[in-house]
DNA sequence: GAGCGATTGCAACGACGGGTTGCAATGAAA
DNA sequence: TTTCATTGCAACCCGTCGTTGCAATCGCTC
């Protein structure tokens, strides 16, 4: 072993430091900044640590992996989604209101690093899971009471599966947002609407 | 500078190894090999280049750096996706015959690296630049003749952009196969193909 | 076959970031 | 006041990226 003898007496600034919880949400708060600004790839724990005024080694006493950091910013991130559904009164209204926030959160700087970092990593299940979890939330989340509302209104068509929509239209923002680099609109987003619930063919 | 002095005189297996274009053939096979096994984040370029028997030296002459070899394996692996497109009869039967390899090869596991490899890097927009211009192709790919065919038959509804169809369709899978981590059966493409054609609203 | 430029292997190197460790100092609760 | 968990800090190990200075080799031309 035989470590080096420490230096005289490092004069310590910790004068009102913050412990505990704040740490943790300045930690996770800086990473997601970090993620939209510089992207999985150039994302520096020491960096990180730095700008939350705490030191590289509290931040793994907390995540033991830069993986473990990232999953824990994006559940943060996902978990404050619960969407407010309203009853517009038509199918068309409602669907747009429940995807246009996601849209939108998916068009921006956090939530493309978000996306990136969900499909690079292999948390990417756990973060699938939650996200999926807040919108469908097994018959009680928005997307099915959307559905309830429609069939009653008599505006679903039997046999449709309310994820395969909810997958074709989140992935129709994805495709547009990672790899068309085009600009999520509100008329783009209604001609995704009219695709979807109109069809391709003539009617 | 003052550099150590050489070792002895290591003995060099030279005999018969390649150069030039089989070196640049093998490396980048194995490059997508190694992404499809591990991933971006776990690809070596050192393992990388043994596996391709050639030293790490000779992979950085050609690509300066590890993204820009990624960047060329992808290129690689996309060129060669000329698809052919048969004229089924039907606008589902074309529909289905463009998504269908697409979305085979988006489900495998090179296919999969491929997307995560796409959406990471900053090299994305030359991989997908090369991607819809091999489909799309300026009304002379697959996908305009699709069109043109459906117009001609009165199974193609005014107003709906093509693109706006295929990004969907692409994005579902990604979606499927990215975040929900669930097969992509023949089933479920057919489901998918009814969505769009058909739509959600009842006829 | 001799000569020549381009290509390669090889070993070593600098830089950097991830993750760990030992210890002293501090804070808050008992 | 005592006690224990939390933090700062500096140093460390280790693996990977990308570079460099050769010497050996290949393939081609004369």
């Amino acid at each position: 072993m035989a470590r080096t003898p420490r230096r005289p007496a490092a004069p310590r600034r910790d004068a009102g430091r913050p412990r505990g919880a704040p740490v943790t949400e300045a930690v996770l708060s800086r990473t997601l900044e970090e993620l939209a600004a510089v992207g999985l790839e150039g994302m520096r724990v020491e960096r990180i640590a730095a700008r939350a005024e705490v030191n590289k080694t509290s931040v793994y006493r907390r995540w033991p992996t830069r993986e473990a950091l990232v999953a824990a910013a994006l559940e943060g991130v996902l978990a404050s989604f619960s969407t407010a559904m309203p009853d517009t009164g038509s199918l068309r209204g409602d669907v747009l209101a429940l995807v246009t926030p996601i849209a939108e959160f998916l068009a921006s700087d956090t939530g493309r690093a978000v996306l990136r970092a969900a499909m690079a990593s292999s948390s990417a299940l756990a973060v699938a899971d939650v996200a999926a979890r807040a919108v469908e939330g097994g018959g009680r989340g928005p997307l099915a009471s959307l559905v309830r509302r429609a069939r009653r209104r008599g505006e679903w068509r039997r046999g449709v599966a309310p994820t395969l929509l909810f997958g074709s239209l989140v992935g129709a923002v994805i495709h547009r947002v990672m790899l068309e680099h085009g600009a999520v609109t509100p008329r783009w987003l209604a001609s995704l609407v009219t695709l979807h619930l109109d069809g391709v063919h003539p009617r």
